[in-house]
RNA sequence: GACCACGUAGCUCAGUUGGCAGAGCAGCCGACUUUUAAUCGGCCGGUCCUGGGUUCGAGUCCCAGCGUGGUCACCA
């Protein structure tokens, strides 16, 4: 390039763009100031059009024929031998060997991740969602300017090339460019490029910037649909029909949990996003639907640690005439055969690991199946079925050494631990207290563990046994020590359920008093009758984590939530919701 | 909500007992037609998260705040 040219900055008034704060690195001024040349020198647009014709970086790859690129070396050695010889020195030489060239020609797009301009010869690595494919650029086979845009690419660009499949004297597969174009010039400075993007903050934040650096980030998201997808696939196939139910509810009903309050200005209302579908999918059930199941979100204002979210994804499903043992069957064999395809519904998930061989579709029933091992975290879980099962009371008097019924000794216990309210409490709110934070640990987290039979207290929407009240028909099955599924056989007694819901109501303290409240009409839908069933809810989330070997949730919700850092612009006030009986 | 750790260049990280703010990558200029984190020569790059305090002197010590991570609490 000439020294006497003249800088962008002497052509165009120094302004910055509107979107160029002041106080912008030099690394972005840099970027702006090579695409302003570009534009200036080369014609080039900087943001560019639609493009046809294009093929993946794993299609193109896959075009790849080493006999092809062979005979293509012998027309090459061919002509060296009758002209004396090097690589094609002019672009005449170079467009007649085009027309003899037999490879295949493609066109890839992908954003610029590594770059290596070496005089005469540059490389780019593109990467798109498939994988990363090398692109070569010889100074003698493209035109000059393409040549310019080529050697000064940034980590980050975005760019259409065109050109052979072939590979390079050390055996890289690549696309022998015809020609470069570029399509967006990227401004902010890329992560390091071995060390890539590790803070989980940025990650997290600026996702779109994870995703790229980071192409494992692709790899969960691409799984995670993937899993989703044959959820449904397998829920269809087994006749269920998927509905959608409100998410803005007047009364938050269906879990004990805290939920977030919003307000509809119109109907000066109040309303709660959803911590449950489960009211309104029971509905169904009375309207005569038997077999529905709804994935979507929830909404939970508590904590969040590795294992929650405030919004989460769950799958509820309802059967009815089934109870909690279809269910226990129907969550068994999702997951087995989740456990199962994983490796094949994403092929480019795991490339270290190879497990192709052993596992192929399971049959429809379930005899046991060999050992289905998954690495995650720290352990290996086998999804082998059946899955283990234990009770509820027989896990808490293997970790606590007494029997759950034992009142006494419960109360005596979970003083000794120093429960909250341990002397007024009920018994069955001790157990389940003593229970979560001693007999869930026992559980082998390598082993998927079905624990059934919970204590009715806790569970109000469950349908007790007949010969032993105080036990209901419930089941929560633990993973790798998370809680991924829980399932009842439906309570589906009037009269008994509104007797569960007042007690509960009845037992509220302040704080949840000011969120929960009886849901009439649910009670009236049980009045008109619903039919026996199984219920089941599935965090879909833990799922994913579970299949995917990550083991924060963040890492398998695309945009997790995170603290505001301030620097959000509103438009006007925030509407406030009123106080409650405004 | 409680406790612990962390916050230094665009990124990944050093920073000694409190004594001039550092490296690699990236960027800029130059060389190079088969690289694989290319290499070689030269150069640029800082609100040490924010605000106070102690001190002759603070990236370092103290206090408060903000953000993130972890543990716990909360969590059909």
């Amino acid at each position: 390039m000439p020294d006497d040219r003249p800088e962008p900055s002497l052509s165009r008034p120094p302004t910055p763009a509107p979107d160029a704060p002041e106080s912008e690195s030099a690394l972005v001024a840099a970027r702006r100031e090579k695409l302003a040349r570009w534009r200036a020198e080369l014609g080039i647009t900087g943001y560019g059009h639609r493009v046809d014709g294009r093929c993946s970086l794993a299609e193109a790859r896959s075009l790849f024929r080493e006999d092809l690129h062979v005979a293509f070396e012998a027309i090459v050695a061919r002509r060296r031998a009758a002209t004396a010889g090097g690589p094609a020195a002019t672009v005449e030489e170079a467009a007649s060997l085009l027309a003899e060239d037999p490879r295949p020609t493609v066109r890839v797009a992908g954003r610029v991740v590594q770059h290596r301009a070496m005089g005469g010869l540059v490389f780019v690595v593109l990467r798109d969602e498939t994988q990363d494919l090398q692109v070569s650029v010889q100074r003698a086979a493209v035109d000059p300017a393409h040549f310019r845009l080529a050697e000064k690419l940034d980590y980050g660009d975005i760019i259409v090339a065109e050109g052979r499949m072939g590979r390079t004297n050390r055996g890289e597969v690549c696309v022998w460019a015809a020609s470069i174009d570029l399509h967006v010039k990227s401004l902010v400075p890329p992560p390091e490029k071995w060390h890539g993007l590790t803070d989980p903050e940025t990650r997290y934040r600026q996702r779109y910037v994870d995703m790229y650096a980071n192409p494992q980030t692709i790899r969960v998201f691409q799984a995670r649909s993937r899993i989703v997808a044959r959820i449904r696939n397998v829920m269809d196939g087994r006749g269920f029909l998927e509905v959608e139910t409100p998410m803005m509810q007047p009364i938050a009903g269906g879990a004990a949990a805290r939920p977030f309050v919003t307000h509809h200005n119109a109907l000066g209302m109040p309303l709660f996003l959803r911590i449950a579908p489960e009211l309104y999918l029971k509905r169904l059930l009375v309207g005569g639907l038997p077999r529905v199941y709804e994935i979507n979100r929830n909404f939970r204002n508590e904590g969040i640690d590795r294992q929650h979210n405030p919004e989460f994804t769950m799958m509820e499903v309802y059967e009815a005439f089934g109870d909690c043992e279809t269910m226990l069957e129907l969550t068994e064999s999702l997951l087995h055969t989740l456990a199962s395809e994983i490796d094949h519904l994403v092929p480019d998930a795991s490339p270290v690991t190879g497990t192709d061989e052993a596992e192929r579709m399971p049959a429809a029933v379930s005899p046991p199946t060999a050992p289905l091992l998954r690495p995650f975290g720290d352990t290996i879980v086998d999804w082998a079925r059946p899955f283990r099962r234990t009770t509820y009371g027989a896990l808490f008097e293997s970790a606590l050494g007494f029997s759950m019924s034992d009142g006494p000794r419960v109360r005596e216990r979970a003083a000794a631990a120093g429960v909250e309210n341990h002397a007024q409490a009920d018994q069955w709110l001790l157990v389940s207290a003593l229970f979560d934070r001693f007999a869930e640990a026992r559980l082998d987290p390598a082993r998927p563990t079905f624990v059934t039979d919970f204590p009715s207290a806790i569970s109000p929407l469950t349908r007790p046994h007949s010969d032993r009240p105080e036990l209901a028909f419930r089941w929560e099955l633990f993973v790798a020590g998370m809680e991924i599924a829980n399932a009842y056989t439906e309570l589906n007694d009037p009269d008994v359920q509104l007797a569960r819901f007042t007690e509960q109501l009845a037992g509220a303290d302040d704080d949840a008093k000011t969120f929960r409240s009886l849901d009439d009409d649910f009670i009236h839908a049980l009045r008109v009758g619903m039919p026996p069933a199984g219920g089941l809810g599935i965090g879909i989330d833990r799922v994913v984590m579970l299949m995917t070997d990550q083991t924060s949730i963040r890492d398998v919700i695309l945009f997790p939530l995170m603290r505001s850092t301030g620097d959000v612009q509103r438009a006007g006030p925030v509407i406030l919701p009123e106080t409650t009986d405004a």
